[in-house]
DNA sequence: TAGCCACCTTCAGACTTCGTTAAGAAAGGG
DNA sequence: CCCTTTCTTAACGAAGTCTGAAGGTGGCTA
């Protein structure tokens, strides 16, 4: 689960970021509002949390050029107590939930989980392709009518290869899907958990464009 | 038993909620009508217990928001003495009971607990699975045919597990149920109450899924 | 055809997550 | 207030997952 800290209060990020890791997410942290918005615009995240106190641009003003794009990634900000009006108007421009400084680490966790939860059960039919038929809800996944079992990891590829399929996935983003910025992989583990997802359906699903990434057909 | 309560003045709201946890109730608590929106409206709760006077947004426009969408959560609203106009308008808007401030904590846990007797009565049939059956009304369980003691947690994991059945609990999801918002449970209990229903029933009745949570299957 | 490079395959050790147990703390009932 | 039931904490072991490295394969180019 990859998300986007937005906080240019160094101590403060420092203790989300920390917790967060924690927790289990791909946390990335930048700290000023353009970088970030560049950011979520050509990168992929599951959720953002965005403090409107930002240097550069503010963080309203990333809120709005994100949702203008046309994106519906659930985005939680955090707001200073008495700014009432940025709250609102936060909740107005098309965030999805908010947070008063100071705040609960607790609370924080809890109210992510609940957008994860939300955002997952809004959207989403199960995925069906080339036999496989994959339940984004549950993370259960089959093929040819048999269960089966998938790692986190092989599951996050498989589900990005196919959604939809018939696209590139350059290595590149792939990797970023499973480590993001920080955290890096040195080795071949892409390799490695393509490999198992081979072996777990058949080897031609996943083709190979050396040099670039992989590809899941479209029509099969 | 998870239970939201709305209430803006500390004092009051920390009464409240003490009296209500030492209950046995799961309790949350928000302090403005926006939030509390929200949560109802992507969370689950058997109860929400709403005071109408909130800041950000009334408390008759939580409740009429909610109704609005469909729910029929048991809703008991609390009000100032001279209020009487709220009281009616509340009861309008779809509130199952109300009690005027001040008030007894005795009086609003037997109101909670008429409450939820009544809304338990209204649904709710026995569930069967695998042998299993269990009254959601009388909350007793039994296992090919014998009595079985179940502990308060280990009812309310069961009953979501079974409700219905064939689909993925995600470990956050059980532990919200169990423990809300607050009180972070830190260690491995959830491992271990799905431990003690395996004891009482049968080992592979709960399935886990690494990484992502528990699963009673469809059929068996 | 030789050589390089990207990718594949395999595997062992590190690391995580989960199960199991037991003991002590907290809550509930008489 | 004591006794019983229930819940939590913690330790340890088992099982599953991920990583990093080594060696192999095959395509591409000169």
């Amino acid at each position: 689960m990859r998300l986007l800290l937005i906080e240019d209060d160094v101590a403060l990020g420092e203790g989300i970021h920390q917790a967060l890791s924690r927790e289990g997410y791909t946390v990335d942290w930048l700290k000023d509002g353009s970088s970030a918005l560049h950011a979520l615009l050509s990168e992929t995240f599951d959720l953002a949390v965005l403090d409107l106190g930002l240097p550069r641009m503010d963080g309203l003003q990333v809120l709005r050029r994100l949702r203008d794009s046309g994106s519906n990634l659930p985005v939680l900000i955090l707001t200073a107590r008495d700014a009432t009006e940025d709250r609102i108007a936060g909740l107005d421009a098309g965030a999805d939930d908010y947070l008063i400084k100071p705040f609960d680490l607790a609370e924080l966790k809890a109210r992510l989980r609940a957008l994860l939860r939300r955002s997952a059960g809004r959207a989403q039919a199960l995925i069906e392709h080339a036999g496989i038929s994959l339940n984004p809800g549950t993370q259960q996944v089959s093929y040819q009518g048999n269960p089966v079992a998938l790692t986190p990891k092989e599951y996050q590829l498989l589900h990005e290869l196919l959604s939809p399929p018939g696209r590139v996935m350059t290595r590149d983003h792939l990797m970023q899907l499973l480590y993001g910025w920080n955290e890096e992989a040195e080795s071949n583990t892409l390799e490695v958990h393509i490999h198992h997802l081979r072996k777990k359906f058949s080897t031609d699903l996943i083709r190979t464009i050396r040099g670039v990434g992989y590809l899941v057909e479209e029509r099969r």
